[in-house]
DNA sequence: GTTTTTGGATAGTGCTACTATCCATAACGA
DNA sequence: TCGTTATGGATAGTAGCACTATCCAAAAAC
């Protein structure tokens, strides 16, 4: 097919296809001539993948070139892809002046880690995430949120068991591959919406009309 | 405080927060003369507050004006101030081609919905980025995750149990709504921090060194 | 009494994610 | 066959966001 027909199958417009050629998130597709070339079925479904990402999951371009390369990594082993794609997704965070709120922090979250015998590397960019975040809800006075920690990461182990159930089913490694990824990035958008919709319902039960300054 | 301490005990730049005052995120200080301010203790909270939802949540300054206002909107039910939240942070999606993929995604939310017995309003912002992203799900050949979506339902209420039960323990209905608004938004950074850690790990004992590629 | 800081206003910056324009060539439709 | 439309590739421009920088007269600090 020509970009015409790949712009029209995907919504995506011309000129956008066209940076995202240049940004080498598409491949390119096959030359026909010097000013023609032929786009597959692939590349509509890269496409999509490329669009979710951006507008569903709110990857920035530049990471999303990053997750996709972790993707085609066909040569790596799954684990290493994962470490990519968990790089490419966690903005660097600048670590806050090293008071003792955040040793505490940082320490509970290594209590955490042990506790539920994570096998993970110390400096990974999730651990560093939730430090900062312990550190400011302690700040804001939220020490009660933060000391659900246990319970939160027992809850989010049966999404990741799922997940991973859900994924030793496929023979293919590279349907592996595929599924990890996406369901990484996408499952966190799917995840998130579910939660909101489960607090309006339980806020709506709790503290909707019958609060004295509703209506 | 004058603004010169405002700024070096929230590690805040001076501009940054003559940015933020001028955007109205953050309340003026009271005028002592015509060039002189002073602030007080919840400026430097309400400054942490902002900074951490900017930071560690990445929501947009103009969407941080609207949570602060639900957040300060007092008059108002905790339910509708939930409310507001929510439609703060979440992107505005515009819709996909109405096709029977969709038409599909659409009746799974519903039916989820009315099997979970969540009281949730059809247009909630949440219910698009769900519908949208099963969509794409599907569309990318991963039905399989889309249809374990009652599982991370059910996981997914946990936090909000959790949640919810932790706040009615407080007595002041103003707390609550400080931690109802913080836990909504900075929980979502948490959970999805601890997601990535508990994926790791389980990747690095599945799919690690054991692979054929791998050292 | 001089140096520093302040509130307030305005303008400028760097980055991101596109859009627009141009051009020579190729494909299409009458 | 021939005028119109589409294409690949290059380059330049744009809109929005989140700050930064600069300036000023007046106040504070030393």
């Amino acid at each position: 097919m020509r970009i015409a027909e790949l712009s029209r199958r995907s919504g995506v417009a011309v000129p956008t296809i066209k940076y995202y050629l240049r940004e080498g998130l598409l491949p390119p597709g096959e030359l026909t001539s010097p000013n023609q070339a032929r786009y597959e079925e692939r590349h509509l479904r890269r496409l999509r993948l490329i669009r979710a990402l951006i507008e569903l999951a709110q990857v920035p371009v530049a990471s999303v070139k990053v997750v996709l390369e972790a993707f085609d990594s066909e040569a790596l082993s799954l684990h290493k892809r994962i470490g990519m794609v968990h790089r490419a997704i966690t903005p660097r965070r600048q670590v806050t002046a090293d008071d003792d709120v955040r040793a505490a922090a940082a320490a509970q979250v290594r209590e955490l880690v042990e506790r539920r015998g994570w096998a993970v590397e110390p400096d990974a960019p999730a651990i560093t995430t939730l430090i900062e975040t312990i550190t400011a809800l302690r700040a804001l006075g939220q020490d009660r949120l933060a000391g659900y920690l246990d319970a939160y990461a027992e809850a989010v182990e049966r999404f990741t068991d799922l997940e991973l159930a859900a994924v030793t089913s496929h023979a293919d490694p590279d349907q592996i591959a595929e599924s990890v990824v996406i369901g990484t990035i996408l499952g966190e958008t799917l995840i998130a919406a579910l939660r909101l919709l489960a607090q309006e319902s339980i806020s709506a039960r709790l503290l909707g009309p019958a609060s004295a300054s509703d209506r």
